[in-house]
DNA sequence: TAACTATATCAAGATATATTGATTTATAGA
DNA sequence: TCTATAAATCAATATATCTTGATATAGTTA
């Protein structure tokens, strides 16, 4: 009950369907990516990251100071299907805006 | 999105899994079945009853004073593979104790 | 080491949701 | 019509979650 309540209240926000489609469409980001891309301060982001991390949506990988993330492989049955669910919402989806973009990463 | 987010929300309680997955196991269910079943007040259930009810997860058929509440057929494919997901869930079923089993219904 | 940067975490306030007991609504029967 | 009962709704309180700005942590580079 715990596992599935914890899958159940990641998706249970907005800002975080967003989040995880934004990457499902584009792939891995890292945290300023998705800071210029979905113009979110940076400590909002990072908690809802972690939230879809926790609840098995999200894997992270770091390099250096970065963290990249990326959707988790291979997602649970559940999981899947809530994923092609959102991937069914029409969810307008701002453009990719790579960190690296910017001459200095800081947004 | 926001039905979406509705049907999410409506998942995102212990109690209201539970009470979904009780109506899943026992069919059609009266609220004050649900009373004397559950052990919750009426006004808690009835509240979660709209919830379920309104997410999309229950129909509720009025035969008088009476409400009976059941599984919403067809579910979706979304809300049906969530209910499936309930059903592998080790939720403890406590007995189904009908309201009419007691002389009177008042719980 | 010191300064800088990307990310995570914390603290405070705002908003949403759950629980309970009281009240209201709607139906049934005397 | 009056009373009783099932269910829905309301009001108050408690609890959880979200947002923001500030601070902490951990790499990187000079």
């Amino acid at each position: 009950m715990e596992v599935f309540l914890k899958s159940v209240s990641a998706l249970n926000d907005a800002t975080r369907v967003l989040i995880l489609r934004f990457i499902d469409e584009n792939g891995e980001c890292c945290v300023c990516d998705l800071q210029n891309s979905l113009d979110m301060i940076q400590s909002r982001l990072s908690r809802h990251l972690k939230i879809l991390k926790d609840a098995g949506f999200l894997r992270v990988d770091r390099k250096g100071t970065w963290a990249y993330y990326s959707v988790r492989s291979p997602l649970d049955r559940f999981r899947l299907e809530a994923l092609e669910e959102i991937r069914h919402l029409s969810i307008e989806l701002p453009p990719f805006k790579s960190c690296s973009d910017s001459k200095e990463c800081g947004v």
